[in-house]
DNA sequence: TCCCAGGCGGTAG
DNA sequence: CTACCGCATGGG
């Protein structure tokens, strides 16, 4: 059993990082900790007054280096709120909603997989199929006397046909992730390749070659994996949130994206990705605290 | 029940 | 280039 503990962190609350909509693989414990699995590792995440307790199991790599990165340790996020927290007032209040949230440095192969899935689709139901295709197609690993699994690799999930795929649950992404996956097996899109390109745009014409990964994904992945801040995912809540706050059109579907990105890239300059993910999170949550009070409980 | 979800690919204009 | 549509599934 492997243990890390850090002490007074910056910027780092366990329910802001987890379900702010950047990653599928961490779950919640009856004592506020969530374990995930990152590539070979299982990690239990506690929160005990103002340290951060680490625990886990490790196949290979060192568990104090896999955190480190993982949870983009090494940067501060204090400065990147003080920025952004100038902008307007409901980037303000975004921020100090989600004051605790880091941005991930997601595996590539995972976070592409996990995104196409996300087409269309809910975070408790991308969830519930990721997990179903760890478990068919990932390899076991224990921890604290459970059973997890690993992300499928490429040759691993190489082995599933597209029916097999169909019975996971992904609907119609099935033949996506077919052929998304035997692409980067067969090298015509090569991840090691893509991750030594100089800019974001290269990167993402790389990206948006396989099959399922259109603009949305592509941004998500160059965010949540390839930590480029600067682009600007627009889906239906930032749609929404841009629109309440600079456009103002009745309606709100007919909002042109490109407008959204030009503004954002305007407002929150090299930040964009950073500011995506504070208000993605606050307008989302804002949505769900209405709708509790609309049942009248 | 019906609407919706971190969209994409294909086709038509 | 933009506009629209079909798509599988299950959560709320």
């Amino acid at each position: 059993m492997e243990k890390y503990i850090l002490q007074n962190p910056d910027s780092f609350k366990l329910v802001d990082i987890f379900e702010c909509g950047q990653c599928f693989r961490w779950n919640i414990q009856e004592d506020g900790s969530y374990v995930g699995v990152i590539k070979n590792a299982v990690i239990k995440v506690k929160e005990e007054n103002s340290s951060i307790i680490f625990t886990g199991t490790v196949r290979n790599g060192n568990f104090k280096e896999i955190i480190n990165n993982y949870f983009d340790l090494n940067t501060n996020y204090s400065e990147y709120k003080q920025k952004l927290g100038k902008i307007d007032n409901y980037m303000k209040e975004s921020i100090e909603f989600g004051d605790g949230i880091r941005i991930l440095n997601q595996d590539l192969w995972e976070c592409i997989i996990s995104f196409i899935i996300s087409a269309n689709n809910n975070i408790p139901r991308i969830k519930k199929i990721i997990e179903k295709l760890s478990l068919n197609y990932g390899e076991k690993i224990e921890f604290d006397g459970k059973i997890y699994y690993t992300f499928p690799t490429p040759e691993s999930l190489s082995n599933a046909t597209v029916d097999d795929l169909r019975n996971m649950g992904l609907g119609f992404r099935d033949k996506r992730i077919f052929n998304t996956t035997k692409m980067i097996l067969d090298k015509k899109v090569n991840l090691e390749e893509l991750k030594k390109l100089d800019n974001t745009n290269s990167m993402r014409e790389e990206l948006l070659r396989l099959d399922g990964v259109g603009p949305k994904v592509a941004d998500c992945i160059l965010l949540f994996s390839l930590k480029r801040l600067d682009v600007f995912p627009v889906d239906v809540w930032v749609r929404r949130v841009i629109n309440e706050l600079y456009i103002h059109n009745e309606n709100e579907e007919k909002v042109n994206k490109n407008e959204i990105q030009a503004l954002a890239r305007e407002k929150f300059l090299g930040l964009s990705g950073i500011a995506q993910q504070y208000l993605f999170y606050y307008r989302k949550n804002q949505n769900n605290i209405t709708k509790e009070n609309g049942k009248g409980a």
